[in-house]
DNA sequence: TGCGAAACTGGCCGGGTGGCCAGGGCAGGA
DNA sequence: TCCTGCCCTGGCCACCCGGCCAGTTTCGCA
């Protein structure tokens, strides 16, 4: 295939804020070698960016509640996780069910699904 | 506090192929009104490019395990899937068993966050 | 026409999960 | 000092989950 020196760059842009999308847009328009993609397009980039708004209130979870959602994301049993964390069966389910209500999640997927939703956690 | 009347936008990027990194942040880095983000510093966008190598066959999944994996990442349970799908909680268990062994996962929380993973669900 | 893939259903069972009860230890603030 | 929050542990129990066995129908493709 023909190597372009200078292949441009494709980028789209997903972005709730209206305004900033249209900064951002008018700003990229005028750059050589880049070029926004048309709706549909296949990208090289995505430009995104989440509305804060829409989540005000991180939720307040201490330091063992995340070492067992991290856990629970790589999908480990409460006996794995009781292993891994060193500590017992029970302490794990118990602070599985502070996760679960503090995440108001019928059960681990959901609690899993809602903190990657909100951000506490990176899948 | 001096008030510009245009703030810089920061931008951080989030990119696997180095090459195209490097190529955005050459680009982006002579465009007045725009700043990349340093490290760990809070931006108003990111650019994000997933590399496609490192998932270059679409996993093959049924209709019908879309919808079962759909439900699944809503927290539902057998018998509400089956319920609400208007089978029965075996055949969402055949389902289920099915995702487990096309996902690699050990169970239906690991099943959810590999697909979310590979893009196969939006969370 | 035969054959495989997909979807669907049933029974059975060991182990996992989540909710409830009860406690103890240990730090920091009122 | 007492009190609160966090972390930890135990028992008990109904239910769910995942894996195994078995079978059915329907569809498209060779």
């Amino acid at each position: 295939m023909s190597e372009d020196k200078t292949p441009e760059i494709v980028l789209a842009l997903e972005i709730d804020d209206p305004a900033l999308a249209d900064r951002l847009a008018a700003l990229l328009g005028n750059v050589a070698g880049l070029r926004l993609a048309a709706p549909g397009e296949q990208a090289a980039a995505t430009i995104v960016a989440r509305d804060p708004r829409v989540m005000p209130d991180d939720i307040a979870l201490t330091q063992r509640e995340l070492d067992v959602l991290a856990l629970m994301a790589e999908g480990a049993s409460n006996k794995m996780i009781a292993r891994r964390l060193g500590i017992s069966v029970h302490t794990v389910k118990f602070h599985v069910g502070s996760l679960l209500d503090k995440l108001d999640a019928t059960g681990r997927t959901d609690a899993v699904a809602h903190a990657a939703r909100r951000g506490v956690i990176e899948l």
